[in-house]
DNA sequence: CAAGTATATGAATCCCGCT
DNA sequence: GAGCGGGATTCATATACTT
């Protein structure tokens, strides 16, 4: 179903990533999205795993096992990411930059993906997080990683100019998440812009539409396909409740909050 | 030779960080180092370049010597690095943390690496150096990272507290730098303190002898091999002038600015 | 002496021309 | 044609200078 947003389409497909993505012809002109991060893992780790008391109530993220890698599980992992990404590129632009959310553990699993389906990698962002769960004796696990990459050669001068490297943004408050894991509206704002002006945005792991919104309040078309008929129908709503919206939208993520 | 700083020993040893590991028998209670990354080109014949050809990019000289080990392919690269930890595996601790730095194009080889040497992977910090050069059109490189992990299991309780994930510094300036890539001293500082109280630093790769001098001055031992005769008198040299300042040395980087 | 101006630089990357 | 080398580009910050 199509939203129009700050006058920009906003398409919203219900269905599984790689079978949607299949169906689509764009082209689009940048590919960003935030995977499920240990979907692969969860299944067999879950099963494995004692100690993952510890760890739950902060995110439903699986904490994997202190020690060996349940190596299987990350290599199914990569293999269909890289699917993904190998169809999603057959659809965008020339020169379309690309940005994977992952975090730290992934990071090396998803870079090869991005190669493996073709595309230049050519860095990797930061988010800092700002807060998150101290641990004592260790580092902070405070930030998540943004592989970014393009389809092919990326000439300067695409009309985009200079983004920032370490993005730093607290994580929205749990009271008024649409998502386990959503995003800070501002942060997708700032990544979005990697796109070139007038492009379309295609997010093929939708969640709770933050990189939709993000990409139409920055001038940019968008196109999201979620599988979960729950967050397909939250992500509507609050794309709905956006449209609706004519003073801009600039509060779109506080009202999500007081309307929790 | 031995040097006491803030009432800690500090070793300095020239030669091959391979040759030298192997002839040391510890125990060392963390390994902290900034190896050379042989990153900064695409061809062969780029990584060949001097370092301060790939990587001071303007055309005016270089004051600093260019330094050595930074001319491998990624492959060759990760084999060095991994038989490297290895060693430093065997004479670390149990417990023992490490801490590597490394640039984006090389984490995940380095992370590889890490685990092959035997060590369990446990993170990777962010060195967010706030100022970098620009590019149009891009996400700026603007961070740095540390791939840490442990010789084996890590208690939560070692007698260390909660460390940062995110570090922000910016970089020495270039009038004040004794090494092409030297890093900030407060970076170091904060890093150092991942080993256990009253413990001992090792770093294979000391450079400029930023990582021994952060260490001593947060009251811990330390051990560094530099194979470059010039990096090693300049490192013994920052080192002497840190030993003979009574103060307890908190201006030592400011001071090695003025004094250049 | 304070405030304003000019200059230098970064573990970079791209593009073009030459061999 | 492929590979290599030189020169241009981008901006926040620090430092040096000028008014």
């Amino acid at each position: 179903m199509r939203i129009a947003i700050n006058g920009h389409a906003v398409d919203l497909l219900h269905g599984d990533a790689l079978e949607k993505v299949a169906t689509l012809t764009g082209p689009f002109s940048a590919i960003i999205t935030d995977p499920p991060y240990s979907s692969g893992a969860n299944s067999l780790a879950g099963k494995q795993q004692s100690t993952s008391k510890k760890y739950t109530g902060t995110k439903g993220r699986c904490p994997l096992p202190d020690f060996e890698g349940d190596t299987l599980d990350q290599r199914s992992w990569t293999r269909w990411i890289a699917e993904l990404l190998r169809d999603a590129r057959t659809i965008a632009e020339l020169d379309a930059p690309l940005c994977v959310f992952c975090d730290w553990r992934q990071l090396p699993a998803l870079t090869d993906a991005v190669q493996w389906a073709g595309w230049s990698w050519r860095g990797v962002c930061v988010w800092d997080k700002i807060n998150s769960r101290p641990q004592k004796g260790r580092f902070r696990q405070q930030a998540e990683f943004v592989a970014w990459a393009s389809n092919g050669p990326m000439p300067v001068d695409r009309g985009v100019g200079v983004l920032p490297g370490v993005l730093s943004y607290t994580q929205p408050q749990a009271a008024g998440r649409v998502h386990q894991t959503q995003k800070p509206l501002d942060l997708m704002r700032q990544i979005v812009r990697i796109c070139r002006p007038g492009g379309t945005v295609l997010d093929p792991f939708a969640g709770s539409g933050t990189t939709l919104l993000a990409a139409a309040l920055e001038g940019y078309d968008a196109v999201g396909i979620e599988l979960s008929k729950s967050y397909y129908m939250a992500a509507q709503a609050r794309l709905e409740r956006a449209g609706r919206d004519t003073d801009g939208s600039a509060d779109v993520e506080g009202e999500d909050q007081k309307g929790a």
